[in-house]
DNA sequence: CAGTGGTCTAGACCACAGT
DNA sequence: CTGTGGTCTAGACCACTGG
């Protein structure tokens, strides 16, 4: 995983990394129960010590890409089922089989009120940016979603036209986020949300709120508040081991 | 992680195991940034090979308990942030400083319905377990929670008393759940679940309703339905990296 | 039985960090 | 410079699997 080493050049390929690499294109796509090469057989065909192929492969385990049976052999490990990730509006509705679409409502510079401003981790009443979208897909309503941004991490967006997904503007700048922190509830939506969200009038109207904050490394690249029309949108979690 | 070669008895312990085990011990505990004993220190401690050494450290690393900096040594890591894991009510709430209370308002053999039967993997018709539950903590009703198991899951579970909590009772079978598939919706309360929770009359009853499927490797050991006062519990998540 | 992965040894040279 | 981890070798014996 740790690549040390290595000078400014594509760096001389160390050993393990040839091997490892050989066999992960031998084994994409292959079948989960499809053999790999066996150890002493990559030892004669790359000419190295047993321990360099068992350190090739050792990280391909790790990666779940290869499953170990003592006895039997290595084999094509069947995927692992996968944790839920953190993932933007679009990929969600992407999933679903649909596309996204985007209404900015309103995108300009506020001051941090006292909530927002700790959470983006910035001083209370400095300058940052609010932009409030509605979100639909499959030409429904789906969401009402504030999004508050410290200044430095998209500077300039206001001065062009609003990206389609949030997530894509970010992953370009090097800032997807890599960790969140959900809170979820449910709620009736206010009297904008219900209209915004094409509640007709008298009828019920249960949203699932959700708060978001997610960060790059250390630093808060999102803050964000969505009201989601239940009825239209149910949010699917999968969740690993607890031990 | 995998140990193989190991007979009934405690099995004599394999060098590497012996090794590991003991910096796990020094280590833990420890504040991130503690340096851990060299790789040579341990070698000559141990009488052992050095890639012995590393192979036991190799496996602290990928736990997340160790890490190495090349050429300054290998230190305790700070704490990786955790992904939320599936756990069960009682285990959220105690996160949250207070005790799980169970009512059992129902507990007994029904014939699976279409859904439940497809989600517990049985023939639709069959005996199931079902078990509804309201739940409190700090006093106050939570939660109804509608459980359905298969009937081997907990064999006997009707003809004793009740377990306070059902992940205890799964532990305890060795079928805690290794995996979950979970459904989160908003909704109104209905009338009895209105009472149940204790809406005052008129009052607005928005309730968030999960739906969870657990499994234990292969098999499905819970299938549930839950509705929650979402003003007296609110889900809190972490999600991992999106790559 | 032969072949597999699991464990282990006793060395070696390298790149890098800190002094 | 010394000490660290990163890489690598050329063997070895073991327990296990399958035919």
């Amino acid at each position: 995983m740790r690549r040390v080493g290595q000078t400014v050049e594509t760096a001389r390929e160390l050993k393990h990394v040839v091997v490892r690499e050989h066999v992960r294109k031998l084994v994409q796509g292959a079948a989960p129960g499809t053999p790999a090469p066996s150890e002493r057989e990559l030892v004669s065909q790359f000419g190295v010590a047993r321990m360099t192929v068992r350190q090739a492969l050792d990280a391909l385990v790790v990666e779940g890409l290869l499953e170990r049976m003592p006895g039997r052999g290595t084999f094509v490990a069947r995927p692992r089922r996968q944790q839920t990730q953190v993932a933007s509006f679009s990929e969600a509705v992407a999933r679903r089989g649909q596309v996204a679409e985007t209404v900015t409502l309103l995108a300009r510079v506020e001051q941090a009120g006292p909530g927002v401003a700790r959470a983006l981790e910035v001083e209370a009443g400095s300058a940052i940016v609010h932009w409030r979208r509605l979100r639909r897909a499959g030409g429904e309503a789906i969401c009402v979603q504030d999004v508050y941004l410290a200044p430095d991490v998209l500077p300039g967006v206001l001065e062009s036209v609003m990206p389609e997904s949030l997530y894509e503007a970010l992953c370009l700048r090097g800032l997807r986020p890599t960790w969140s922190e959900d809170s979820i509830q449910a709620d009736l939506a206010s009297d904008e949300e219900r209209e915004l969200l094409d509640f007709a009038a008298g009828e019920l109207a249960p949203v699932l709120r959700v708060s978001r904050r997610a960060v790059h490394g250390e630093r808060v690249v999102e803050v964000s508040r969505s009201a989601y029309r239940s009825d239209r949108f149910t949010l699917y979690l999968q969740l690993g081991p607890s031990s």
